[in-house]
DNA sequence: TTGTACGCGTTATCAA
DNA sequence: TTGATAACGCGTACAA
């Protein structure tokens, strides 16, 4: 049983609430009084019971952030960049891996209902989710939005332009020349893939290009529907000139079976992926990708988050951030060969 | 401000304890009361707060895993089945990025040092930290280590032989009858690493092959790093035969640096990697690696953690589990030839 | 079966 | 400048 605060009082000869005082730098203490203390607490190594400071202060200084897939060869970036911005501000972050499973978020969410956590950051994720709004509104807690959407537009939210990102892929496919562009994307019920689908058909529409059902394929977001996608396209018999596929992972495995088929990527399909990760630029070839100002994207969650336990609203609720292309070699043939 | 449980009392009309009765399934609560009291907690969606709970009890359900980097490919399947021994057991996991920083570890570990979480399981990173052990003595925190050694050998430990690993691959590469191996690895301040030179040496002495140390890179772990250390031993004007990389993403620099200068894997260069991971997967040739019992290792650490929260020690303080080779095609020149 | 009262370890208020 | 004491929200002996 560790040292109490009780005990270093008792050890000081002076009163606990002096002995507070002294270790929160708080005023109010003598100097001599304060360095006396201050030495025995150095000296036993006490560490105040944080679940004790919590309750009274109301305040834990850590702010969860929920992530959907800790595989997503993305979020490392996310990650870092909302612990930078935390841990200036004197916060400490918790990760929490929610897998996609609606229990699980909830448990974590209970984390902030529950004062362990004194906010969070909710990343990607399925469409619209009741609780998490329920959890904002009626317990007022502190909750940040990254790449998700909630029905009423009420709580903070950062998120990336994925319908454009999709219609720079398409676009710059069509701009190769390329008119049969297959779409491989994950489960349309997250919000994030549906975005992007809308994203595909503008761009074939804005370019005159008719829509064909059959060259868009809706799976999980695995590898190995990525694989699966590309045989079962060639198994309908459509033959499309170039692929987007809308994460990493899928692109990874598109590109498997494409070379495990014997096809030559970019001469034979051209291939855009979505996200700049180290998986789409160690893939042979590197992989053409939509990038997302994924830094950006964190720190203005964080900052977002922080200024909400300040009591500050940020301007904008919903923070709309532009991805770009970049252009590598399984998208540009002609580039390569001239 | 939430509901408490005295709000929920007075509603009720009964005494706090017997709502705390109620809520936690424990006997002394006559049936029509109880009912009365869960309608009202439902009605009302209270959530006892955690951080008295935890006071009061001295129990928060929750266990820390720190990981010293969350780009490692490897992690998210130790992580996957942490989690799951952890959740059948009641628990919840966060994860703590330590970024192999000392200091951040350190506050991460106030975590468990200061009642925030029940536990914690400390993944990989540096050599051994008085810190940790003090921890351990003093305040006896539950704590267990995996892929980590403290030098006093009083925490349950579970790692996986890389040593053994890296025996196995050079052995490997010894079997394709190549005799100058070069060596890229990480630092050797890292337990790991520093086994798996000692892996490597043995296996060159066990097969009469002597130490070449100009064939030997020491480099940070990144991608980068593998890139330019393929760059450096040319520079030396040594031309190995084949490559032992200790991580993935010293694997996949070394990769691209050997296809980027012109030359063919494996009928130029040989490669073997550590960690079967998607990256070592993707990567054209998909390599040969070292692969580590992941969800073994996962599960046994999650295991002793709960174990020694309930108050039992492990069988053995220091589990070691075997590594494997996986052969692909980065390594097999003849296998795929004929 | 139910209620009272105290403890968990801290912070904050109010006197002294 | 200090010290006593009441919160904070819950669990739990003990008494009723």
């Amino acid at each position: 049983m560790p040292l109490t605060l009780k005990d270093i009082a008792k050890i000081a000869g002076v009163a606990e609430s002096t002995v507070s005082r002294a270790i929160n730098n708080k005023p109010g203490v003598g100097e001599e009084t304060r360095k006396k203390i201050l030495k025995i607490v150095e000296e036993y190594n006490f560490q105040p019971n944080k679940l004790a400071q919590g309750l009274a202060k109301k305040q834990t200084h850590i702010l969860a952030l929920l992530l959907p897939d800790l595989s997503n060869p993305n979020y490392p970036t996310i990650i870092k960049s909302i612990e930078e911005v935390a841990n200036e501000n004197g916060y400490q972050v918790v990760l929490c891996n929610t897998d996609n499973n609606p229990e699980k978020e909830k448990g974590y969410l209970e984390l902030v209902e529950r004062n362990q956590v004194d906010g969070a950051i909710v990343v990607g994720g399925e469409l619209a989710d009741r609780h998490i709004l329920n959890l904002a509104l009626n317990k007022n807690a502190s909750l940040v939005l990254v790449n998700r959407l909630c029905e009423e537009l009420t709580i903070p939210t950062v998120l990336v332009d994925s319908a454009r990102g999709a219609y720079l892929a398409t676009e710059h496919l069509i701009d190769q020349g390329i008119s049969e562009i297959a779409l491989i994307m994950g489960l349309d019920r997250e919000f994030l893939e549906s975005e992007k689908l809308e994203g595909y058909k503008q761009a074939l529409t804005d370019n005159g290009i008719e829509l064909n059902e059959k060259l868009i394929v809706q799976t999980e977001g695995s590898r190995e529907a990525g694989y699966r996608a590309f045989l079962e396209l060639m198994k309908k018999g459509v033959t499309p000139g170039g692929f987007f596929a809308t994460s990493d992972l899928l692109a990874a495995g598109l590109v498997e079976a494409i070379k495990m088929g014997g096809y030559l990527i970019p001469e034979d399909f051209s291939v855009v992926g979505y996200g700049d990760s180290l998986v789409s630029s160690i893939i042979t070839p590197p992989l053409t990708v939509v990038a997302e100002p994924l830094t950006r994207l964190g720190k203005l969650a964080a900052r977002n988050l922080i200024n909400l336990l300040n009591g500050k609203q940020p301007a904008e609720i919903i923070k709309v951030l532009n991805p770009s292309i970049k252009v590598r070699n399984s998208s540009t043939p002609h580039i390569k060969d001239k």
